[in-house]
DNA sequence: CGGTCGATTTGCAACGTAGCATGCCACGTT
DNA sequence: AACGTGGCATGCTACGTTGCAAATCGACCG
C-alpha cells in the first residue's frame, strides 16, 4: 500500500486498474484548500466563495472524485439503501414489482438491493435477520414461507414493509389489494358468465401464506353468494404457482371431474392451465372459461388473452416507499403502523 | 429488552432512542474484554480461549449483535456487493437472469444490487460512472444503448463483466453465448423444414447494440448458405424487444409481404408475433413457422409452445461471476480480459 | 531460576466522511 | 481606533471496524 503521491499527475485512462481512487483528502491537497471545504463544495453547502467553489470543483473533476459511499454511510447512518426481498425475481409478477419499485426508488435517491427467498422459510429468516439488515436503511419484504408469528418476532431496529401478508399483530406496515374482494368479483363475473362447476386452482393449504387463502376465501364468497356450494374437490392445491404446477392441476381436473371454468390464483397457474386446456383440445372460453389474477404481461399476449385481476402494481411499490420514507423521517417511532389497500381491477380479456 | 445495566452508562451519544444497535465497544463492555477479542471472535480468529469465546458469544446473542457493514467495508475496502445493471428486470430473459446471477452470488457470499437502465444511454453512463461504483467490488453490465466507444472510455474503478455486448478493444472481460452461430443454427432449421420467405423481426438498425445485430447477421448468412437473398424489407425493425412490437411488426409483415417463417430476436418479439398470427387466423407452424431466442418460460407454455435457441443461462452467470472472483482476487491486475462463450441449444417445440 | 516460547489478549491507528465550533478576514459601524 | 458582523475556511473528532504489533501470562527448557 504506497501512497497516492498527490502530484502523479500521469492519467491512466486504459490501466487495467487505476490507483486507488482519490479522497476528499487527495482532492484538497491538490486544490489547496482543507478536506473540509472541498466536502461542502461536493455537498452544496452555502457558504464558499465562488472562486474557490469553481477551483474545487475542477479539481474534483479532473481527479474524477467520487464519493466513498462506504464512508458516508459510517458516519451519517444512511446508507441510501433499501432492500426488496421477494419469493423470486424471475416470476413475471414479482419481476415487475422489483422494476417498479428500482424505478419508483430511484426518483428518491434509493438504491434497491434485490433478494429473493425461493419461498424457503430458512432464507427469509435469515433475510430479517441477517447482516445485510446492517446495510440497508429500510426493507419491503414479501413474504411467502414465513409465519406470521415468525414475522412479529422479529428485532430489528429497520423499518419493515411487508407485501400481501397481513402481520396479525398490527406491528408493521403493509401494502396489499383486497385480496378477498378482488377474487369475489372475479368469480362473481365468471357466474355472471353463466358457469356452474367452477374450479380453483392454487389453494396452498400447508403454507400460511394468507394470499393465497384470501383468493381462496374470496372464491368461496362468490360462490356461496351465487347460491353454489364450495367443494373440495374442484379446490386444486398446487406446490408452487408455477406455470407447470396450473398445468398439472389443469390435467388433473380434466382427468376427474371437468369443470367449465377455472380461477387461478394467479396468472402464472392460469397460464399452465390455459396451455393444457389447448392441448387436450378444449375451446377457450367456449368449453373452460379461465380467469387469473396479477396481470403479468405474459397474460395479454397468450391466445386467448387471459382474464385476469390487475392490482395496481406502481401504487404497491409507490405506497411501499413512502412507508419506509415515513419510517425514516424524523417523527418515524410513534407513528401507527398502517394497512393500505391498493387498488385492483378486473381486465376482462379472451379466456371468460 | 431490558435497559442494561450498570457498566453501559458510559456510552453517551451512542444510544439514541434506547434501540440503538450495539457496536463491538458496547459489546466488550458488557462481556469485560476489549473492543478487539470481541471482532476476534466475531470474525472466528484462532487465538480466542475457549472460556472467552464462549462468553463473547454469549453476551453477542443477548445484544443481538450484528456488524455494521459500513464500517467494516470502509475498513476492508470491500463491500461484499456486486452490481447487476440491465436493461429491465421485468423482461422475462433479464429477470431470470438476475433471479440466477443472485442465486449463484449468494453461494460466493455476495449480496447482488439489481438495478435497471430503460435502455436509456443516459441512464447507462450513469451507472457506469455514478457514485453506486464505490458501492459495489464488481459490476455486471448487460447494455443496450451505450455505444462500444463510451464503454471503452470507461475510467475503471472496479471490475466490470459485459454480458452479451462485445467491447472491440479487448479491454473488459465479456461472458456471451454465439449469437451469430446460434441465429445462423435457428434460421437453417426454418430452411429445412421447408421455409422459403423468412423474415426476421428485432433489427434496430439505430442502436449499436451488438446481440440484435449479430442475430441478424447469423439470420442472413443462413438465408445465402441455402442460396437465398436476403431482402431488406422481410427485415423488420423494432422500438424495443416487447411483445407489442413483436406485434406490430408481424402486422406490418403481413400486411404487406407475408412471409412462411420469422425469426425473432428474441421470445418476446415472437410471442407478440405469434399473438398476431393467432388473431389472423394464421396456423402455426402450417401457415407461418416461429422462431426465438432466449428460451424463457412463458415460451414453453405458450400455444403452440415456441421453438427458441436456449442459451446457458445459469453458465452466463456462473462465469460472470467466476470473472469478478478472479478480477477481485491477488492476480487481478495482470490477468488478460476474457471473452467466454456461454452453450446454447436450439429447442424445437411446436410453432416450426 | 532466568530465559524462551506459544497462547491469548490488547492498544493504537486509520479507512473517508461530515457535525460542530471556532478562527480568520474584510467591511462597515460606533 | 475599537468593535461588531457576516462571509468564508478549517481543525478536531467520531462513526465501527480490523490490521498490525506489542503486551501479558503461564509453561516449559536449559
Amino acid at each position: 500500500m504506497e501512497e497516492p503521491a498527490g502530484v502523479c499527475d500521469d492519467e491512466r485512462v486504459n490501466r487495467s486498474r487505476g490507483q486507488a481512487r482519490p479522497s476528499l483528502k487527495d482532492v484538497a491537497a491538490r486544490a489547496g484548500v482543507s478536506p473540509r471545504t472541498v466536502s461542502n463544495v461536493v455537498n452544496d453547502f452555502p457558504y464558499v466563495a465562488a472562486d474557490t467553489r469553481e477551483r474545487v470543483r475542477t479539481v474534483l473533476d479532473e481527479m474524477g472524485y467520487r464519493p466513498n459511499a462506504a464512508a458516508r454511510s459510517l458516519r451519517q447512518g444512511r446508507s441510501g439503501l433499501i432492500g426488496l426481498v421477494v419469493p423470486e425475481l424471475d416470476s413475471p409478477y414479482f419481476g415487475e414489482l422489483a422494476a417498479l419499485t428500482v424505478r419508483a426508488a430511484e426518483t428518491r435517491g434509493w438504491v434497491v438491493l434485490a433478494d429473493q427467498t425461493d419461498g424457503d422459510a430458512e432464507r427469509e429468516r435469515r433475510m430479517l435477520d441477517g447482516m445485510r439488515l446492517q446495510l440497508v436503511d429500510g426493507l419491503i419484504f414479501s413474504p411467502w414461507a414465513l409465519s406470521p408469528a415468525e414475522l412479529r418476532g422479529r428485532v430489528d431496529a429497520v423499518p419493515l414493509v411487508l407485501l400481501g401478508e397481513r402481520e396479525p399483530g398490527g406491528l408493521m406496515d403493509r401494502v396489499a389489494v383486497d385480496n378477498v374482494s378482488a377474487s369475489r368479483e372475479a368469480v362473481e363475473h365468471l357466474v355472471g358468465s353463466g358457469r356452474r362447476r367452477i374450479a380453483l386452482i392454487g389453494a396452498q393449504p400447508n403454507l400460511p401464506n394468507n394470499t393465497a387463502a384470501e383468493r381462496l376465501t374470496g372464491y368461496r364468497a362468490a360462490l356461496r353468494a351465487a347460491g353454489m356450494t364450495p367443494t373440495p374437490h374442484l379446490e386444486m392445491p398446487v406446490e408452487a404457482l408455477h406455470r407447470a404446477d396450473g398445468a398439472t392441476a389443469m390435467r388433473a381436473l380434466l382427468d376427474h371431474d371437468p369443470p367449465d371454468a377455472v380461477f387461478c390464483v394467479n396468472d402464472q397457474l392460469a397460464l399452465g392451465a390455459l396451455r393444457v386446456a389447448y392441448e387436450r383440445g378444449l375451446r377457450v372460453p367456449d368449453d373452460l372459461a379461465i380467469c387469473g389474477f396479477d396481470d403479468i404481461e405474459d397474460g395479454r399476449y397468450s391466445t386467448p388473452a387471459l382474464t385476469t385481476v390487475a392490482p395496481a402494481k406502481e401504487q404497491i411499490a409507490e405506497r411501499a416507499l413512502d412507508c419506509l420514507a415515513k419510517r425514516l423521517g424524523p417523527a418515524s417511532v410513534s407513528d401507527p403502523y398502517r394497512d393500505i389497500v391498493a387498488e385492483h381491477r378486473l381486465v376482462v380479456r379472451e379466456t371468460t
